[in-house]
RNA sequence: GGUUCCGUAGCUCAAUUGGAUAGAGCAACUGCCUUCUAAGCAGUAGGUUCCGCGUUCGAGUCGCGGCGGAAUCACCA
């Protein structure tokens, strides 16, 4: 971003004085240049040739000659074709470190007043979380951390599916064959156990619906008239007249699930700010939809269901509200919506991170509250990620391919350990620090996974050879900031004086890349914010772990004899690792000093 | 069938939003620990960007037509 704007400037003002062409500073842009040419920063004529009324080249040609002698900020230049590749001069480069390493917060924005939610997490209370649950999360609690880092305020809210026949389910099963049993008195975690009540009515459900269809009953109709479905559809009717006892057992059983949810999130290591529950909700929604009906928005069919029409959006007609009255999805999610500019009527925006199974859902949900006069519907975005597959396909739950998130979170922080043991680097910690550090690498690993491909794509994650701690990966960046960790430690030892920074100092190439990536980190977190999009972080990150790597490698830190190069080469050092432990805190992943 | 999204190295993913000779990691192979952490560094090999046509200085990227895959189109959530 420094350097962008010195460039920019120069270029426009080069523009105006070779060609008599008035070029606005802000349009024109820059790319990196390829690493198979001299230079860190390219301009790309064509678009100016118009202007100098010359060859590529020669315009090329031109305004590099211009940058070299009148201004101090590029030492040379080379033109192919219609590239002007710029070599920036040390010196410049020298003032952007200053810049850099006197930044307040470098990269980050400070408040701007603006206020978001983001909501991530919707699971239902029938069963415990999976790796899809990971993904959204991860996703969500990132987006948020990189919005707070562009300066906004940011809601992070959960919405829970508290309510609807699914649980219903798994009560009824509970009821018929759990025995009493509770998380304290089997020692399962409250969600698991709820889970595997919910599986039993299927299983049940299959059963009964065989004998029925044996006895010649349709599938469909031994599918919906099982004994077992009846009971749990008359419980979700005694739960809507809110029957005592299945309400108690309702708030039971869902307090068992809560407790394990939130033993899964703090492993996660996510935060939620406020919790909505739909339970709370839907008959908001019922009511919003009934005004509707009045104002005539929404029609009635003869069986007394309500009904949006949205075919003048290209769109269908949808339900709203059964012929019984009883609310559907959509309902809860029109009430879930209102409530929430009504609790925080300043957000500017709200953003939903859900599959991207449900683009049709949210669609046509921001267009009904639009049509019911919320002018905040326009505020509404519905981030939309891909699912993750396994080998074996898609993650099915009845198939038993489900891979269950506290599961692989213990298996990425089991294989850390034995890595970590096998490499025998921390002897020195305590038992509890090790603990710890195989969290963090092994979530590290788990998240850096999951956000370094791009949302919005469909992504394979293969358990057995996905998950690596080499290369493009969490622990590989985590590694760097150990080793940098490390080297300032012993520079501390050594008691070198850091308080006087001296630039006078020759930079090696590898540095010169690393301060070209380090340049671009507040355009990196604009960028991500921007797009909602952390894949661009966790690209970021990896790139200058590898191109300090490099410098590592070739350039020797505390060995330099003159006593600038020693101070300069230490702080640039902790520049680096400052700004990987900022970039990796935006995915929501921790960094160890040692490992 | 309609709509939307996707197709890039053996595998998993990039490609600065239309830029140069399409890049990384994994897997394979070759070097580098007597000097700051080898979870690292350097290197070799691997490509008709699904196919065809078009748009222009320039296409993996935009348009049209195929082929292949996914999601969605519920009085489920």
């Amino acid at each position: 971003m420094f350097l962008e704007k010195k460039l920019q400037q120069v270029l426009s003002q080069s523009l105006k004085e070779l060609f008599d062409s008035e070029v606005d500073e802000e349009s024109i842009k820059l790319q990196p240049t390829r690493k198979e040419f001299e230079g860190t920063h390219t301009f790309v004529t064509f678009p100016y040739l118009k202007f100098s009324g010359k060859s590529p080249e020669q315009t090329g040609q031109l305004i590099g000659e211009y940058l070299k002698d009148r201004t101090g900020l590029i030492e040379n230049y080379n033109v192919v074709k219609g590239f002007l590749n710029l070599q920036i001069s040390q010196k410049t480069w020298l003032e952007l470190f200053q810049f850099i390493y006197e930044s307040e917060d470098y990269g980050f924005s400070p408040p701007n007043g603006e206020e978001v939610m983001v909501e991530y997490s919707s699971p239902n209370t029938n069963k415990p979380l999976h790796l899809g649950h990971l993904r959204n999360n991860f996703l969500g609690y990132s987006v948020s951390r990189i919005l707070e880092a562009n300066g906004c305020k940011v809601h992070k809210v959960q919405i829970i599916n508290d309510r609807g026949i699914h649980i219903s389910k798994s009560m009824v099963a509970w009821q018929k064959f759990g025995k009493g049993e509770t998380p304290d008195s089997t020692g399962i975690k409250g969600d698991k156990l709820v889970g595997k009540y919910y599986v039993k009515f299927d299983k049940q459900h299959k059963q009964e619906v065989a004998t029925l269809t044996d006895k010649g009953v349709s599938l469909e109709k031994a599918q919906r008239e099982a004994p077992i479905m009846l009971d749990a559809q008359e419980m979700l009717r005694k739960w809507e007249e809110k029957d005592q006892q299945v309400y108690q057992l309702w708030k039971t059983m869902n307090s068992w699930v809560y407790h394990g949810f939130n033993k899964t999130y703090v492993q996660m290591g996510v935060v939620f700010d406020k919790l909505y529950y739909e339970s709370d909700t839907y008959l908001l929604g019922k009511e919003e939809v009934l005004k509707g009906l009045k104002k005539e928005t929404f029609f009635k069919k003869e069986d007394g269901s309500v009904w949006v029409d949205l075919t003048d959006k290209g769109l269908d007609r949808k339900i709203l509200l059964r012929s019984d009255g009883t609310s559907v999805y959509m309902t809860q999610d029109i009430g879930t919506a209102i409530l929430r500019f009504k609790d925080f009527p300043k957000i500017k925006n709200l953003i939903y991170t859900v599959g991207n199974e449900q683009e049709y859902h949210f669609k046509v949900l921001f267009l009904i509250l639009q049509k019911l006069g919320f002018s905040w519907a326009q505020e509404c975005y519905h981030l939309s990620y891909g699912m993750v597959d396994l080998p074996s396909g898609k993650m099915k739950s009845r198939e038993g391919t489900v891979v269950d998130a506290d599961d692989l979170m213990k298996e990425m922080i089991d294989t850390a350990e034995e890595h970590t043991k096998e490499l025998g680097k921390i002897e020195t910690l305590t038992e509890g620090q090790a603990k710890d550090l195989y969290v963090i690498l092994g979530l590290g690993a788990l998240k850096f996974f999951l956000l370094k491909v791009d949302a919005k794509k469909r992504m394979l994650f293969d358990p057995q050879a996905s998950i690596d701690f080499h290369g493009d990966t969490g622990p590989f960046v985590q590694y760097t900031f150990a080793r940098i960790s490390a080297l300032l430690r012993r520079a501390e030892e050594m008691e070198v004086n850091s308080n006087t920074l001296t630039f006078n100092v020759i930079l090696h190439p590898t540095e010169v890349e690393v301060l070209s990536l380090l340049n671009e980190f507040p355009n990196k977190v604009k960028l991500a914010a921007e797009e909602y999009n952390p894949s661009i972080i966790a690209q970021y990150v990896y790139d200058l772990a590898k191109s300090y790597n490099r410098f590592y490698a070739e350039v020797p830190v505390l060995s330099q004899s003159d006593h600038d190069m020693l101070n300069f080469k230490i702080t640039f050092s902790r520049v680096v690792a400052q700004t990987i432990s900022k970039a990796m805190g935006l995915l929501g992943i921790k960094v160890p000093k040692q490992m």
